[in-house]
DNA sequence: AGCACGCCGACT
DNA sequence: GTCGGCGTGCTC
C-alpha cells in the first residue's frame, strides 16, 4: 500500500481557528491517490460532507495528534479541468485584501448548485449520477443554455461614428485599465461590442467577460450581444437564473464553451480559462459593490483580474466614480473620451425650481406641472423621478404625535396604499393600516411627505383629465416580467407619464420623453455620507440621459431635466447645468484630498452586531485595545465605535468603528495583524462581527 | 455556519 | 424518569 498524499482543501468554515487569517478555513485531508490543485471535492468535516477546493499539496504531519485526525477526500466532482492558476490567484487576493477566509471566498465564487449536488449524492454516492448532473446531458440536451450560434446570419459590424473609431483605435494601442468616458447616448455598448468581436475573431478560444451593475440591464445588453456578436456563444450569470441554469452557464465557461460571460457582480468569479477581455459597464454603479457577505466591490476585482491575466480592461461609465476618475489624472488609466451624443442628439437643459419659493410642503411646483403639460399638449412624454417607494414614508398623527414607527427597527413603517399597509423596507415588517392612532384613537392620522403612488396619485388630480400615468417600482415589478412589460408600454406610446423609483433612470431609453423631472434630491445635497454628491450627480445625468434621444429628429422643443431643490446654487447644479462633470469631479476630488476621503484615504469599517448597542460597542472597543500591538497601527487612525446610521434592524443592534489611513499598504498590513485578536475577542451576546474594506458609505 | 454535547425545567 | 430549551465548542 502506497503511502496516501495530503492536501490543504478549502471548505466554508467561518472562523473555524482562532488565528484566524487567510488559510483559517483551509484543513487537511488525505488522498490515496494524487489530486490536482484547483480540483472541486467532496470532503467530510464532522459530521457532514462538505464541498472543498483543493489548494495545495503538503507533507505529511509530523505529531500523532493531527495525523490521526486526517480523514480522506470522499470524492471528486467531475467539473472538467480543475480550477486554473489564475482563478484561484483571483480567490487568494480577493480574501486577502477584503479580509475573508479562503474558503469562504472560494465557496461563494463557486455555483451554489456544487454544494446541493454533494448533499444530495452523498447517500447514493454514484459518481455517475454526479458526473451526469454536472454535465447536464439528459438525452443529447446541451448543459448550457447557450445562446445559439447562427452562421448564416449577417453580424458584420456597424458603422462607427469617429469618436467611436477614435476610442476603440486608443484602446487597442493601451497597455493600462482603460476609463471610456462617454456622454449618455455616445455609443459606449457599441465600442463595447467591437472590442469584443476584435478579441473573439482574431483567437479561437478568446473568452470575454461583460459586467453590468443591474439585473434589469442583462436582458437588452444580451439582445445586443446576440444581434452583433450572435455567432459568438454567450452566457449570463446574475441571481436571476435558477441554480441549475446557473451552474450549467458556469461550466460552460470552465470549459471554455461559452465565448461572452455577461452577468452582474458574481460574474467576476466566472471561471475563465480564456479571459482576453473585461467590461464593466457603468463602472460607477454602487451595486458593484457587495453588500452582504465579502464585501467586495466587483469593479476593483474585474480590474485586478484583467491585469493579473493581461487581458485589457474597459470600465464605461457617463459619470465615472471618483476613484476611476483620480486615477486617470495619476496616468495609472488611460482615458478614452466621447462627448458628443450620436445623432447630435441635443444636450437635455437643466431648469431648476426654487423651493424655498413654493407654498410650504407641495412636491410639484406650478411650474413644473405647467411645463409637463406643456410637453403633453405637444405629444411628448414626461418621466417623474422619486427615490420612495411607497405611498407616504410615514403616517402620523397630529394630536399625539404618534409616528409609524417600525416595532423592529430604527425605521419608520412605509405607508403603502395600495394595499393599506405599513411596512417596514428593511425587515419586512407589515401590518394593516390603523383605522385610528394607536395611541390615542384619534381618527385623524396623516401621511407624511411622499413616495412614488402618491406621487402617481398626484400627477392624476393635477394633470388634464385622460394623462395615462405609470408606476414603475419595486412594489409595481414584483411579478416576472411585470418590469418588460410596464417599460414595453411606455415605448408604445401607451403611457403619458412615467413616474419610478431609481429604476427607471438606469439604461432605457425613451425615445419620446421631452421632460424628466427629479424630486426630493436634497437629502443627497446635505448628507454627510462621502459619496451621496457622487452619486446624486451620476443619477441626476443618468436620468437626464433618459430624455430627449429623438429631439435632434423632431422640431420640438429639446428636452429639460428639471430638479426641485431649496439650494439651486449649490455647486453641483452650476455643473450639472453645464453637463460638466470633469468641473464636478475636479471640485469634489479637491474637497476629498483636503479632507483626506477615498481616493486620497483608505478606509476599512469593523462591524458589529449584537442584541444591545452596548454590546456590539464592547466588542469595537476591545478590538481598538487590541490594536495598539499590531504593526503599522501608528500610520491608522481609529476612529471612536459609533451606532449604525439605521442602528436596528430586525431587532438587531449595529454599531461600527472607522478606520483611516492615508497608505492603502499600512491598511492592508495592520488589518492583516489585526485579524487574530478579532477572532479571540470574546465579548457575551455578541452575533456577529466582520471587516468592510473601502465601504461604499460610512 | 452547522451540529454536537451538556446541563436545567414541564410533560407522558 | 424523558423531551427539549439554547449556551459553549469543535470541525482536518
Amino acid at each position: 500500500m502506497n503511502p496516501p498524499f495530503y492536501y490543504q482543501i478549502a471548505v466554508d468554515t467561518p472562523a473555524h481557528s482562532a488565528m484566524g487569517g487567510l488559510l483559517s478555513s483551509v484543513l487537511t485531508w488525505s488522498s490515496p491517490s494524487p489530486l490536482s490543485l484547483g480540483a472541486v471535492v467532496r470532503v467530510p468535516l464532522g459530521k457532514r460532507q462538505v464541498l472543498g477546493l483543493v489548494w495545495a499539496e503538503c507533507a505529511s504531519p509530523h505529531d500523532e495528534k493531527s495525523l490521526a485526525a486526517i480523514k480522506p477526500v470522499a470524492a471528486v466532482l467531475d467539473i472538467g479541468a480543475p480550477l486554473g492558476t489564475a482563478w484561484r490567484a483571483l480567490i487568494e487576493f480577493t480574501a486577502t485584501y477584503y479580509q475573508r477566509s479562503l474558503g469562504e471566498v472560494a465557496m461563494a465564487a463557486l455555483p451554489g448548485q456544487f454544494r446541493i449536488l454533494v448533499q444530495k449524492l452523498q447517500d447514493e454516492a454514484s459518481q455517475a449520477k454526479i458526473a451526469k448532473r454536472l454535465h447536464g446531458q439528459k438525452a443529447g440536451k446541451p448543459g448550457a443554455q447557450i445562446a445559439a450560434t447562427e452562421q448564416g446570419r449577417d453580424h458584420s459590424p456597424r458603422e462607427l461614428t469617429p469618436q467611436q473609431q477614435a476610442a476603440l483605435t486608443q484602446f487597442a494601442q493601451e497597455t493600462r485599465p482603460c476609463l471610456l468616458w462617454g456622454a449618455t447616448g455616445s455609443g459606449k455598448t457599441e465600442v463595447y461590442l467591437q472590442a469584443a468581436r476584435r478579441v473573439l475573431d482574431n483567437d479561437p478560444l478568446a473568452q470575454v467577460l461583460i459586467l453590468v451593475p443591474e439585473i434589469n440591464l442583462t436582458p437588452q445588453l444580451e439582445a445586443r450581444v446576440q444581434e452583433r456578436l450572435g455567432q459568438y456563444a454567450c452566457v449570463t450569470l446574475h441571481s436571476g437564473l435558477t441554480p441549475v441554469r446557473r451552474m450549467h452557464n458556469w461550466l460552460a465557461s470552465h470549459r471554455g464553451e461559452a465565448r461572452i460571460v455577461l452577468g452582474t457582480r458574481m460574474a467576476v468569479f466566472a471561471s475563465m480559462p480564456h479571459l482576453r477581455l473585461v467590461v464593466v459597464d457603468e463602472e460607477h454603479d454602487p451595486s458593484f459593490k457587495s453588500q452582504d457577505g465579502a464585501r467586495h466591490s466587483a469593479r476593483d476585482l474585474a480590474v485586478y483580474r484583467a491585469q493579473r491575466e493581461g487581458a485589457p480592461i474597459l470600465l464605461g461609465s457617463a459619470t465615472p466614480s471618483l476613484e476611476t476618475w483620480a486615477a486617470c489624472e495619476r496616468g495609472r488609466y488611460a482615458r478614452l473620451t466621447m462627448p458628443d451624443r450620436m445623432g447630435g442628439a441635443a444636450l437635455t437643459a437643466l431648469r431648476l425650481v426654487d423651493m424655498r419659493l413654493a407654498p410650504k410642503r407641495s412636491l410639484l411646483s406650478p411650474q413644473l406641472m405647467a411645463a409637463m403639460q406643456e410637453r403633453l399638449a405637444a405629444g411628448q412624454q414626461c418621466m417623474v423621478f422619486i427615490n420612495r417607494r411607497g405611498y407616504a414614508p410615514i403616517l402620523h398623527c397630529g394630536a399625539c404625535g404618534w409616528k409609524s414607527a417600525c416595532p423592529h427597527c430604527s425605521a419608520y413603517r412605509v405607508f403603502h396604499k395600495r394595499d393599506r399597509s405599513l411596512r417596514c423596507h428593511h425587515c419586512g415588517w407589515a401590518e394593516a393600516v390603523p383605522r385610528a392612532c394607536p395611541d390615542c384613537g384619534n381618527l385623524d392620522i396623516a401621511p407624511l411627505g411622499r413616495g412614488t403612488e402618491r406621487v402617481e396619485e398626484d400627477l392624476g388630480a393635477l394633470l388634464p383629465p385622460g394623462t395615462r400615468v405609470l408606476r414603475i417600482d419595486a412594489d409595481s415589478t414584483r411579478a416576472v416580467g411585470s418590469l418588460q412589460q410596464q417599460l414595453a408600454q411606455m415605448h408604445a406610446g401607451e403611457v403619458d407619464v412615467l413616474v419610478g423609483t431609481q429604476m427607471v433612470t438606469k439604461g432605457h431609453d425613451f425615445r419620446r420623453i421631452g421632460l424628466v423631472a427629479a424630486l426630493n434630491v436634497d437629502a443627497a445635497l446635505f448628507s454627510s455620507d462621502v459619496r451621496a454628491q457622487e452619486r446624486l450627480f451620476a443619477l441626476l445625468l443618468q436620468a437626464a440621459g433618459r430624455a430627449g434621444r429623438d429631439a435632434a429628429a423632431s422640431s420640438a422643443k429639446s428636452p429639460e431635466l428639471w430638479v426641485q431643490t431649496e439650494m439651486p446654487e449649490h455647486p453641483l447644479f452650476q455643473a450639472l447645468r453645464q453637463h460638466d462633470f470633469e468641473r464636478f469631479a475636479t471640485q469634489q476630488l479637491t474637497e476629498r484630498e483636503q479632507a483626506g476621503l477615498p481616493p486620497f484615504g483608505f478606509h476599512a469599517l469593523l462591524r458589529s452586531e449584537a442584541q444591545s448597542q452596548e454590546v456590539a460597542q464592547a466588542y469595537l472597543n476591545a478590538a481598538k485595545e487590541a490594536a495598539a500591538d499590531c504593526e503599522a497601527s501608528d500610520q491608522v487612525t481609529i476612529y471612536p465605535a459609533v451606532p449604525h446610521s439605521m442602528a436596528r434592524v430586525a431587532n438587531v443592534e449595529r454599531a461600527q468603528m472607522l478606520l483611516e489611513s492615508a497608505s492603502r499598504p499600512a491598511l492592508q498590513h495592520f488589518l492583516t495583524q489585526w485579524q487574530p485578536a478579532l477572532h479571540r475577542i470574546k465579548v457575551k451576546g455578541l452575533i456577529r462581527w466582520a471587516v468592510d474594506v473601502d465601504p461604499q458609505s460610512i
